[in-house]
RNA sequence: GGGCUCGUAGCUUAGUCUGGUUGGAGCGCUCGGCUGAUAACCGAGAGGUCCGGAGUUCAAAUCUCCGCGGGCCCA
C-alpha cells in the first residue's frame, strides 16, 4: 500500500489554499503555534492599526505578508510571538467619509445634525470594511488574532490614552498656545499636514511689490522699503518687515517715466526694479534694524507689543522677492514665531470663515482671497504699490472642498516635544532601522529639528482631550482615569459612560481651587497620538494588567515608509515622553506599491489593483512569493499581475513538480521513509551534494532573514529549488528512482529527496505557508501520527554544519561548468546530445582532476560519451594536434576535448535513443500510467531494423514494452496509436498499443 | 522649494557599502538541443551612452560634486 497520496501533475493553488485555510481553522493551528511557545523567550510585535473605513489596498497586503513572514519565522525559531490585531478608528478621515455620506460641509452643519448621531455614524463607518479586511487578512495567510483586537475607540483604550496625557500634564509638558496651521475656511477646520500635501496645485497668484514708507526724523524726500508678497490680503495683518542682518542692501534712486523715488532693497535683487536706477548707498541689513515705518492700512487692531518696525531674521533669502519680507504673525508659521521671539504684537483681522472682520470696514465680510483685487486698488490709491504681476507657484487647497487654504493662527494644545529632543535622539540611538539610512537620515533629521506636537483638533470624532478648565478661576485640570472622572464630577457619571463627545462634554467637574464649575476643553486629540499609545493602551495599562510590562519594548514593527513621521514617530514620541525608552528595537520600513507604470496606486487615480482577483486566480502563495522576491523590502514595487504569474510558474510550479515527482514514484514503490535509515555519509556524492547545498541554504536564509533581507533569503531559496534541486539533483537522479527492484542506491535517492523536501517545507513555511503545509501534510503526517500536526508547529531548520561539504559543492560547480562547455562544443559541432560519442578528455591541473574524477559519471551521462578521461595539463598539445578532437576552454587551466568521430555502433546507438525518446513521447501523448506496459510496432529501413534488433532489450526496458514487432503500417488496428517520424534523413513509422 | 531615496538590456533585476579580467541573470525574441516530474530546462544569438555631465584615480556602474527623472516626506 502506498504511504503517500498521489497528486495531480498541476497544483490547483486556489483550491489547495482554501483547503489549507479550513485545516488551520479546524485544527486551530495558529492558536496552537503561538501557545506551544508559551514560556519561551518573547518576540514582541505591535500591529500598526489600519482603519477599516476603506478597502484594503495592495500596499496593506504587502505589509501584512511581511509581518506574517517575520512572525511565523520567529515563532518557528522558538520565540513566543503574540499577535494582537488592532484597529485605528478615530480621526478626520473618518469624519470626512461620514460627511460625504451626509452631504454636510461645515462643522456648523454637523452640530446642527447632532454630534451624538454624527459620532455614531463615525463609529459604524470605521468597521464598514472590516469584513473585507478580515477576509483579505485571512486569505493571504496573515496569522493575527482578530478576535480580540485593540480598538482605539474603546473606553479602555481611551482611558489608557488619558492616563498617558495626564503623565505628560504632570510633567508640565502639556500647554496651550497658538499655532499657525493650514486651515480650510470653508470646512472651518485645520488640516493635517498629510491632508495638505494632497492638495497642492500650481496656481497663478498676484505678485506684488509694496512700498513701505520709512519714518524719518528729517524727511527730505520719502524713503521706501520694498517688500514682495503673493498674498495681498495678509498685508492687513502686517506687523513687521524682516531683512537679513548680513546681506547687503542698497538705497537706490529709481527713475520711472513719470516719477523718481528712493527705494531700499537687497542688492542681489536689484533686477526687480523697473527703469533706470542709481545706487546711492550700500549697507548691511543689520543697519536697518528697528527702523519704524508707516502702516499701510490703519484698520486692524494690534495687541500686545510693538509693531511696524524692521527686524532681522536669518530665514530671509535672496532667491526671490526683494530681500525684505513682510511679516504677518496671524498668517504664517515663521511669522508667528519670529514675532513671539521679538515680542512684537499680534493682529488678526480675519475670522474663522476666512472673511475680514469689522476691524477692516471696507472689506468686512469679504473672503480674503476674493479681496486681493480690492486691496491692490486701495494700495494704488495710496501710491504704495510699486508694481504688480502674476506669479505661478504651488499653493495648497483643501483636498475635500477645493477651497484655498489659509495659514491661520489658532489656539491649540501642545506637547512640548522640543524639550524632549535630546531624549528622542538618545532613544532613537537604541533602535535598529532597516534600511539603516533612515536612522540618521530622514528620521534622525526629523527629530533633530523636532517641533512641539500640536495635539488638539477642533473636531468631533476622536479621543476627547481630557482637560477641564474652571469657568470661574480659569484653573485647568487633567483627568487620568474614569475613576478620577467620577470622583471629580459634579454630576452623576455612570460606569458605562461612553467617553466620546457629546457625552463627555456634559460632565462638569468641581474646581479644587474655587469650587466653581470646570468644563472640558471641546477639542479631541490628534489620532496619531492614539496610535502612538498602542504599546500600552492595547493592554489597558496601567489599569488592567501587567501584560504591558512583558511586552515592552517591541522587538519588531514594520510599516511603509510614509509612517516615518507618522506612526514610527508617534510611538517614539509618546514612549519618550512617558517612559523615556524606545518603544521598538527594530523597525522595518517598506516601500510602496506602484502600478505597472510606476505611479502610486490611489483611489483618485483609479489604478488600484483589486487584490481579490489575485487570490482567485494565482493564490496567496504566488502573491506572497512575488512580494518577497521582487526586491529589497524598502524599495517600491511596480505591481504586475504578469510578474506574479511568472513567479508562480517558475518557483511554485517547480517546487510542486519536485514534490509531485517524489510522491508519484514513492507511491509506485511504496516507499516509507520510516523504514529506512541510511546515514548521509554512506550515500552517493550527488546525495551528499544536495544535502550540503540544503544546509548551506539554511544558513543563508537564516542569515538574510535576521538582517531583514527578505528578498535575498527568498531568491536564494528559489535558486536552490530551481537549479539545485529540480534541474540538477532530480534530473540527474531520475533513473535511480525508476529501478523496479529493491536497491540501496534507490533508497538513498528516496531518503535524500524526502529529507530535502521536508526541510524545504519548513524552511519555506513562513514564506509560502499554504503549499508547504499541503506538502507537509502529505509527506510527513501520512507516514507518522507522531509528527507535529502542522509544518507551522515545527522548529525552523537549523543548518547541520557536518553536512556542509564545501569541497564537494566546489567540485559539483566545476562539473556543471564542464557540462556546459561540453554542450557548447557539441552545439558548435552540430552533434545533438542524443548522439553518443566515444570520449571526452578533460585536460586540467592535478588538483582539479582529484576533485572532479569522483563525479565523472555525471559528466559522462550529461555529455553522452562512453568514456571520460582526465589528462594532465602538460599533455594538452597532444590533443590540440589530434584531428578527431574538438576543443573548448573551460577556465584558465582547464580545456575540454571532445572526440567527435562517429562509427557505426555510435550511430546505431544514437538511432535507438531517438526511437526510445519518440516512444516515450507517444506514451505521454496517451497519458499512460507510468507503469503501463506497451507493445511496439515499427517500420523503417535496414539500418533501423538492425539497430532495433540489436537493442531490443534496451528499448523494452526503457519504454516498458513487452513486444517489438516489425509490421506494415495499418489502419485496420484501431487500438494502435501511430505516428510517422523523421529521424535525421530516415523515415520511421512507430505505433504503440497498451497491453 | 528643501530633505531622504531610487535610476543598470524592451521589462524585472544582480553587482555599488569594500573601485580592478570582457557588467551577470530571468522574462520576451531568433536558432539549436534535452525531456515519462516540469507550462520546466540547457546551449547559442540579437539586445547596454550602467540616467546625463564634471572630478578623484594607473583604473569608476561602484567614490565625490553638479544636473535630470521617479517615489516618499516636508513646505
Amino acid at each position: 500500500m502506498a504511504y503517500f497520496r498521489s497528486e495531480a501533475q498541476r497544483a490547483n493553488s486556489v483550491k489547495l489554499e482554501e483547503e489549507t485555510l479550513e485545516l488551520w481553522d479546524r485544527e486551530k493551528t495558529f492558536e496552537r503555534s503561538v501557545a506551544r511557545r508559551e514560556g519561551c523567550e518573547k518576540f514582541v510585535f505591535v500591529e500598526g492599526p489600519p482603519t477599516a473605513n476603506g478597502l484594503p489596498h495592495p500596499g496593506h497586503i504587502l505589509t501584512r505578508v511581511v509581518k506574517d513572514l517575520v512572525l511565523r519565522y520567529k515563532t518557528m525559531r522558538g520565540f513566543y510571538v503574540e499577535r494582537k490585531a488592532g484597529w485605528d478608528t478615530h480621526g478626520l478621515p473618518v469624519e470626512i467619509e461620514v460627511e460625504k455620506e451626509l452631504g454636510t460641509n461645515s462643522k456648523h452643519e454637523i452640530e446642527e445634525y447632532g454630534i451624538e448621531k454624527f459620532n455614531q455614524k463615525c463609529k459604524q463607518s470605521v468597521f464598514r470594511y472590516e469584513k473585507e479586511w478580515v477576509n483579505a487578512t485571512k486569505r493571504v495567510g496573515f496569522w493575527i488574532d482578530m478576535d480580540s483586537p485593540y480598538i482605539t475607540f474603546d473606553n479602555d483604550y481611551i482611558e489608557s490614552v488619558w492616563w498617558s496625557l495626564k503623565e505628560i500634564w504632570k510633567r508640565g509638558l502639556l500647554y496651550k498656545g497658538h499655532k499657525v496651521v493650514p486651515y480650510c475656511p470653508r470646512c472651518e477646520t485645520t488640516l493635517s499636514s498629510h491632508e495638505v500635501a494632497q492638495g497642492y496645485e500650481d496656481v497663478e497668484d498676484p505678485s506684488i511689490y509694496v512700498k513701505f514708507k520709512l519714518k524719518q526724523e528729517n524727511e527730505s524726500e520719502p524713503l521706501y522699503l520694498l517688500a514682495w508678497t503673493t498674498t495681498p490680503w495678509t498685508l492687513l495683518g502686517n506687523i513687521a518687515l524682516a531683512v537679513h542682518p548680513l546681506h547687503t542692501y542698497v538705497k537706490a534712486r529709481v527713475r520711472d517715466e513719470a516719477k523718481e523715488e528712493v527705494i531700499i532693497l537687497a542688492e542681489a535683487r536689484l533686477d526687480v526694479l523697473e527703469g533706470e536706477y542709481e545706487i546711492l548707498e550700500r549697507f548691511k541689513g543689520k543697519e536697518l534694524e528697528d527702523m519704524k515705518y508707516e502702516r499701510l492700512f490703519e484698520y486692524a487692531k494690534i495687541e500686545g507689543g510693538q509693531s511696524h518696525k524692521v527686524i532681522t531674521a536669518d530665514f530671509v533669502t535672496l532667491e526671490e522677492g526683494t530681500g525684505v519680507v513682510h511679516i504677518a504673525p496671524a498668517f504664517g508659521e515663521v511669522d508667528y514665531e519670529v514675532c513671539r521671539d521679538k515680542k512684537l504684537g499680534f493682529s488678526q483681522p480675519v475670522n474663522s470663515e476666512g472673511r475680514f472682520t469689522n476691524d477692516v470696514l471696507p472689506l468686512e465680510g469679504i473672503f480674503v482671497k476674493d479681496a486681493d483685487r480690492r486691496i491692490i486698488e486701495m494700495m494704488k490709491q495710496r501710491d504704495v504699490l510699486y508694481k504688480e504681476g502674476r506669479y505661478l507657484h504651488s499653493y495648497p487647497f483643501c483636498w475635500r472642498c477645493g477651497s484655498p487654504l489659509l495659514y491661520y493662527a489658532r489656539e491649540s494644545w501642545f506637547i512640548a516635544m522640543k524639550s524632549l529632543r535630546d531624549n528622542l535622539i538618545a532613544n532613537n540611538e537604541k533602535i535598529n532601522w532597516y534600511p539603516s539610512h533612515l536612522k540618521y537620515g530622514r528620521f534622525g533629521n526629523f527629530i533633530e529639528n523636532i517641533e512641539d506636537w500640536a495635539l488638539s483638533r477642533e473636531r468631533f470624532w476622536g479621543t476627547p482631550l481630557n482637560i477641564w478648565i474652571c469657568t470661574g478661576c480659569g484653573k485647568g485640570y487633567c483627568v487620568g482615569s474614569i475613576e478620577e472622572l467620577k470622583d471629580k464630577a459634579k454630576n452623576f457619571v455612570s460606569n458605562d459612560l461612553d467617553l466620546h463627545r457629546p457625552y463627555i462634554d456634559e460632565v462638569v467637574l468641581k474646581c479644587d481651587e474655587c469650587g466653581g464649575e470646570m468644563r472640558r476643553v471641546k477639542d479631541v486629540i490628534d489620532c496619531w497620538y492614539d496610535s502612538g499609545t498602542a504599546p500600552f493602551a492595547q493592554w489597558h495599562y496601567p489599569y488592567e494588567n501587567e501584560e504591558f510590562r512583558q511586552n515592552f519594548p517591541a522587538d519588531f514593527i514594520t510599516e511603509a515608509i510614509d509612517q516615518t513621521r507618522g506612526w514610527f514617530y508617534s510611538l517614539l514620541a509618546v514612549s519618550t515622553a512617558i517612559f523615556d525608552a524606545p518603544p521598538y528595537l527594530n523597525v522595518l520600513s517598506m516601500g510602496h506599491i506602484l502600478d505597472e507604470k510606476g505611479v502610486k496606486m490611489s483611489k483618485s487615480k483609479g489604478n488600484v489593483v483589486d487584490i481579490t482577483s489575485i487570490f482567485d486566480n494565482e493564490g496567496a502563495d504566488a502573491l506572497r512569493w512575488y512580494f518577497f522576491t521582487s526586491g529589497p523590502p524598502s524599495d517600491d514595487i511596480r505591481f504586475s499581475e504578469h510578474a506574479i504569474i511568472e513567479r508562480q510558474k517558475k518557483f511554485l510550479n517547480t517546487l510542486w513538480n519536485s514534490y509531485f515527482f517524489f510522491v508519484t514514484y514513492a507511491a509506485i514503490d511504496e516507499f516509507n521513509p520510516k523504514e529506512k535509515e541510511i546515514p548521509v555519509d554512506k550515500r552517493s556524492a550527488m546525495d551528499r551534494w544536495i544535502m550540503s547545498r540544503l544546509n548551506s541554504l539554511k544558513k543563508e536564509v537564516i542569515g538574510s532573514l535576521e538582517r531583514f533581507e527578505i528578498h535575498i533569503a527568498a531568491r536564494k531559496a528559489e535558486d536552490f529549488v530551481i537549479d539545485d534541486l529540480s534541474n540538477w539533483y532530480i534530473r540527474r537522479s531520475r533513473r535511480r528512482f525508476w529501478i523496479a527492484e529493491e536497491n540501496f542506491d534507490k533508497d538513498c535517492a528516496y531518503l535524500t529527496l524526502y529529507e530535502v523536501l521536508v526541510s524545504l517545507c519548513k524552511l519555506l513555511a513562513p514564506f509560502v505557508p499554504f503549499i508547504t503545509e499541503h506538502i507537509y501534510q502529505n509527506i510527513v503526517r501520512t507516514v507518522s501520527e507522531d509528527e507535529l500536526e502542522s509544518v507551522h508547529l515545527c522548529d525552523y531548520p537549523s543548518p547541520d554544519e557536518s553536512l556542509i561539504e564545501t569541497e564537494l559543492e566546489y567540485s559539483m560547480d566545476l562539473v556543471s561548468k564542464l557540462v556546459e562547455a561540453g554542450r557548447r562544443v557539441r552545439s558548435d559541432a552540430g552533434i545533438k546530445i542524443r548522439q553518443p560519442l566515444k570520449e571526452v578528455v578533460v585536460v586540467c591541473g592535478k588538483g582539479k582532476k582529484e576533485k572532479v574524477s569522483s563525479l565523472a559519471g555525471i559528466l559522462k551521462d550529461e555529455l553522452n560519451v562512453r568514456e571520460v578521461k582526465f589528462k594532465d595539463v602538460d599533455l594538452k598539445s597532444e590533443f590540440v594536434a589530434a584531428e578527431e578532437y574538438k576543443q573548448v576552454a573551460v577556465d584558465e587551466d582547464t580545456t575540454l576535448f571532445l572526440d567527435i568521430s562517429l562509427d557505426k555502433s555510435l550511430i546505431e546507438e544514437g538511432l535507438v535513443r531517438d526511437l526510445v525518446r519518440r516512444i516515450q513521447g507517444m506514451r505521454k501523448d496517451l497519458d499512460l500510467e507510468y507503469t503501463a506496459k506497451i507493445g511496439i510496432i515499427y517500420e523503417g529501413d535496414e539500418e533501423v531494423k538492425e539497430a532495433v534488433n540489436k537493442f531490443s532489450d534496451y528499448i523494452c526496458e526503457e519504454t516498458l514494452a513487452v513486444s517489438i514487432e516489425k509490421e506494415k503500417p495499418s489502419v485496420k488496428v484501431g487500438q494502435i496509436y501511430e505516428k510517422k517520424w523523421k529521424i535525421g534523413e530516415k523515415e520511421v513509422y512507430l505505433g504503440i498499443r497498451k497491453k
